[in-house]
DNA sequence: CGGTACACGTACCAGTTGGTACAGGAGCGG
DNA sequence: CCGCTCCTGTACCAACTGGTACGTGTACCG
């Protein structure tokens, strides 16, 4: 991996504004903290607003670099991913990625530019993948999705209050309670009139 | 209600915040869109911190006005408190303040100032609220708290979804698909090792 | 009437912002 | 040696930022 002036860059951009949340971003500071210049940031991606756009892409990047290590042998159980799946978000040492994840996330509902393209796959990308898994279950696509869906919710819900409050044994019993809760077995949407 | 030129104001702007955003946010701008000076914020507020500070504790003021507007009689099932609160909050004419909220809250975890007032009660307030009405049913309180939590994420995971895709239908599917399973009995922690 | 507290606008300030013009300098193929 | 491409820094710019100084109008109270 001979990485690239520009992608090594890049990486190194994406581990500060980790630390140092995106809204208060400014090239010169940035760039200060890199030990270079903010022309070299304007040279390599164009604009502030490209900048960004490689950021978010970024992110995405080491999502779906994560979500490949996950272990998803169909010999799994659902409930026992989505707690692996958890294990792994709720690590402290990832925190800040998470942070930096909502805020993005924060401003790409607002519409503003350049991070919008965070919201294309951020939900549809997963549900795709757990709906492909459940087909060699013969889970019917419908109700994968469903369950997928709300799996994603508990997760990013608790990721949310961990983050507020780092309370890590309650959201960690909440998470179990939902695993349980499915193990027991969540009824089918077209059971009840979907 | 006389309400004062302060809290009018106040109003306004949020209203205002709520459609356009709290990132690109300028006093002036502001301003301008209100028919005023940048100087009348200074004025009333102090400074761009100050006004930030207000408009935080005006989005939580009308969180717990709304919550208050909730059907919380004991004699609703939890199942179906979570369907009421859902159906309130996935409203698209509330959308503007769940955009901003989740945008308050992505600035607020990466600790900007203003902003971090918002995450001290955002979680606990609701859980509160949830353990003391479930004691009236004589529910422990531990479970009472797991459970809110986790109802709590759903519907805060949920509309992440929804403000990003739109899709109510899919994201209305999944809160069901979490109502008709905890009325089928949600496992209480004590009995999964917690 | 006078005065005083509040509300408001204009003009201005210093600092910072993203972006640009320009000048190299390092490495390399010819 | 030249020339060329890639990379980097310095100096600078206009635009905009939050905040301040100062003056004005207005309403209420004595």
């Amino acid at each position: 991996m001979p990485a690239g002036v520009r992608e090594e860059l890049l990486s190194r951009v994406v581990d500060r504004i980790a630390e140092q949340g995106v809204g208060a971003l400014s090239l010169r500071r940035l760039a200060a903290d890199l030990g270079t210049s903010h022309r070299m940031l304007i040279y390599h991606f164009g604009s502030k607003e490209g900048l960004l756009v490689e950021v978010v892409r970024e992110i995405e990047r080491r999502q779906r670099a994560a979500l490949a290590s996950v272990d998803f042998d169909p010999a799994t159980a659902p409930a026992d991913a989505i707690r692996s799946m958890w294990r792994r978000l709720a690590d402290p040492a990832v925190w800040p990625y998470e942070r930096l994840f909502f805020e993005l996330y924060g401003q790409a509902v607002q519409g503003y530019p350049g991070t919008t393209a965070l919201l294309e796959g951020v939900v549809d990308s997963w549900l795709d993948l757990n709906v492909e898994l459940a087909a060699r279950r013969g889970v019917p696509a419908e109700v994968a999705r469903t369950h997928a869906r709300l799996g994603l919710a508990v997760i990013r819900g608790l990721l949310l209050d961990l983050l507020a409050t780092g309370d890590r044994a309650g959201t960690d019993a909440a998470l179990e309670a939902f695993a349980v809760g499915y193990e027991a077995g969540l009824p089918v949407p077209s059971a009840v009139g979907y």
